[in-house]
DNA sequence: TCAATATTTAGAAAATCATCTAAATATAAA
DNA sequence: TTTATATTTAGATGATTTTCTAAATATTGA
């Protein structure tokens, strides 16, 4: 259940570019918004699918809420990829 | 271009589990949307999606026309993936 | 407590998407 | 050439998605 809702939360080209940003370390949800040009509400909105799919985790430290990455659902995603090169299958 | 849509492409789960039964080897249109509750036209409109993105080829023999998978564009979308585990990497 | 800042929630509008039925196209067989 | 089969295209409809503005919530510091 969660394994398609990630795969709808990566199909979205501003997600992807938040998830991109996370690589380099945790934001703020401020922080992630200064780098689109849409509204603050409309990021949230964006946080809170990648949030509900599990690829990142948030925290609130004062005023702020900080977002990171979560990579155990990417693992999850990338092995759905790598069973198309692995003729055997899964079950052999 | 064609990286986005791809990743829209395997957005959706009928696509998904399309492009799964297409790993035990090529499938005419029919063979493939008896796999399928949804009407023929609504498979042929999820192929004809997977075929834009480049997931697919499709060639005619005769009256059929096969569906076969087209794995280069996995590497793309799984090299994405990749560099969320490679810190010094390069994103999207 | 009050005002400022950070963020989310609510609700609405426009765009996109998945699916359906009916019709069109392409090929094969009679 | 006519009929049957395989598949796609066209157009419509309802559902989902993206984005917006306005309002609500949470926290800090005066």
């Amino acid at each position: 259940m969660s394994f398609n809702e990630a795969f709808k939360a990566i199909a979205d080209p501003t997600r992807r570019q938040i998830l991109t940003l996370l690589r380099k370390g945790d934001l703020t949800a401020g922080e992630i918004a200064s780098h689109f040009e849409m509204q603050k509400p409309s990021v949230s909105h964006h946080l809170k699918i990648l949030k509900q799919a599990d690829l990142v985790q948030d925290r609130r430290v004062g005023q702020h809420i900080y977002y990171s990455l979560n990579t155990t659902v990417f693992q999850d995603l990338m092995s759905w990829f790598y069973d198309f090169f692995d003729k055997g299958g899964k079950g052999s």
